[in-house]
DNA sequence: CTGAAAGCGCTTACAG
DNA sequence: CTGAAAGCGCTTACAG
């Protein structure tokens, strides 16, 4: 008689065992598969509920040669962003069976070669790049990637789901104009996504026969959004508004504008781009440009479904239109 | 002579016959285990070089029967105190070959039973357990855990790693009252920490033979601090300065104060709880109190270490001192 | 250090 | 549906 090691970890055999069924019909089970008879399948997640048996991940990995797990290369996990991207990735993949497994470069750096090569030894069945990063920095990439929410980024092969940054841009800038302001200044940074929106801008402006002043930083955070604007306006006195490149840099400016004593609407309309929860905050009550995120998340995972199918078809291109979003931070001028 | 399958993903054994070394060789380099001649070690990285050799997770964590991953349970990506308590885990664990994998309550929920059986089947060879999360919601956890930033959950055999938020709270009060202010109120939430920080700020007060003015809400965000701010300054005027439970909330105190045209900090005085990275922000300048997440999260990383050692060792508990922030947001009052 | 061997816990394909 | 078998890519222990 064999022992009975107390303590061990239950595997498929105990749970076959304890259902009176086969090994090969628990994996059936498991993976939900149809055609099994529903005595059966009640007889097994019961015996799986009193064993409390989980499935190694790693042996159905290994003995299936994928995971169905979705790796996603994040920039920063202080870009709130990304909060709606994976929501809107595991809307999608969930109900596929698909997980959801998130990398930031900055980490596991020291165990793994790159972010990608980490993910690859997760190993993950296909990639979301939503990061910034340059492309040589990621490694190589030999599954299926869709490149979410930048179009800066070459990736060979790869999909790209994006807000359409330029029409984003548009948008704040129209607005601005509509409410009779002339005098519009842009703070900046210098990303990928930040030079889109400044060329947004720049193209309004000079549709209307308006100069476009634009004061670029490094980098697009408060601290860069306060020194940008503190520059802008003491040069520009007779600025009435000023379009920040995100909500954090928007935060900036208008900690700007208070230390110059200049008040938000009144003396100077604001406005910002994300529609992040800084936005909505009753201090800053910040019109701004939804970017939507999490369709950008959903169209994202569509398109890596699809792509799993269809590994060599040409790569697509699918912009999200963004959308305005009015709050207390602009009025009218003159 | 055996086939080259083109784009078959190369194995240890590969980067053996590449090398001209046995295949144990190899594995023994992948570990870094001392022992091997500079030569060969040279000789298997190079190969590894040479044909992208990428390890397998998978195989690896099967045959060892642990995979070097520490898993982190978060409350909400939202709440950014994490990314620091995961920079000082990372910090700990990365140089001892530990990879950190994050997962968070409301995701794989529909691939996985509950969090920790979602890590539990990666597997994860410990838990960081870094959410308010009642107990009974996170599953059976059979691995080393520890309880980081809260000491309100009961996981019996795991450690306790956390600010100390009475102390915080108690620094945070006094502060105000060496500022002069008498009026005080406090606007909370209902979760663990803040009934800790609610209780620090009555301590003091009673101490002091002044009044507690609490206004407790449900949740903790910024629209909870301006619903509790508006009905605190409503109902008492004479307030001169408030304590908020966190920086989310102290946000919403902020547009409170305008909304009821009372500047900060000439009529004022805000203190809040966290150091985040509102707290720094030029429109804030918010006197805070510094919860040295890092901190925990490197003991925390720490004491997960040790117990992987010890395993059935007595559970302790270790609080990390608050630091008092002095800022803008704050002044002398009378 | 090598080399042959067993085994980790699954999936997969197959004969019945 | 069952049951026996092979195999995924590693680690581990062992004889040499």
């Amino acid at each position: 008689m064999k022992q009975e090691l107390v303590g061990r970890r239950p595997t498929i055999y105990d749970v076959a065992s304890a259902a009176g069924v086969s090994k090969s019909l628990v994996s059936l089970v498991l993976r939900g598969a149809p055609g099994v008879s529903p005595a059966r399948r009640a007889a097994v997640e019961d015996a799986i509920q009193r064993l409390n048996y989980r499935p190694s991940r790693a042996a159905a990995t290994l003995a299936a040669n994928r995971s169905r797990t979705v790796g996603v290369v994040l920039d920063d996990y202080r870009n709130l962003w990304f909060v709606e991207l994976l929501a809107g990735l595991h809307r999608e993949l969930a109900p596929r069976g698909f997980r959801v497994a998130v990398a930031d470069p900055s980490f596991n750096m020291e165990t793994d070669r790159s972010v990608v090569d980490g993910l690859m030894s997760l190993p993950v069945d296909a990639i979301v790049i939503a990061t910034e990063t340059p492309e040589e920095t990621l490694g190589a990439i030999d599954v299926p990637a869709v490149v979410a929410g930048n179009r800066d980024i070459d990736i060979p092969g790869a999909d790209i789901v994006a807000n359409d940054d330029l029409a984003g841009a548009r948008l704040a800038t129209e607005h601005l104009i509509e409410q009779g302001h002339r005098e519009i200044g842009h703070v900046t940074g210098s990303g990928g996504a930040a030079r889109l929106r400044a060329q947004g801008f720049e193209e309004v402006m000079h549709e209307q026969g308006l100069r476009a002043r634009i004061e670029r930083q490094q980098l697009t955070m408060e601290p860069d959004g306060y020194n940008a604007a503190l520059r802008l306006l003491d040069r520009n006195p007779s600025l009435t508004a000023i379009f920040a490149a995100n909500d954090t840099m928007a935060l900036g400016v208008a900690g700007a504008a208070k230390d110059r004593g200049r008040r938000i609407p009144e003396d100077l309309s604001l406005i910002g781009y994300d529609n992040s929860p800084l936005a909505s905050s009753n201090l800053l009550r910040l019109t701004t440009i939804n970017d939507r995120s999490k369709t950008v998340g959903v169209e994202a995972a569509k398109a890596l479904l699809w792509r799993m199918e269809n590994p060599s078809a040409p790569s697509h291109t699918k912009l999200i239109q963004p959308e305005l979003v009015v709050r207390a931070s602009t009025q009218h001028h003159g």
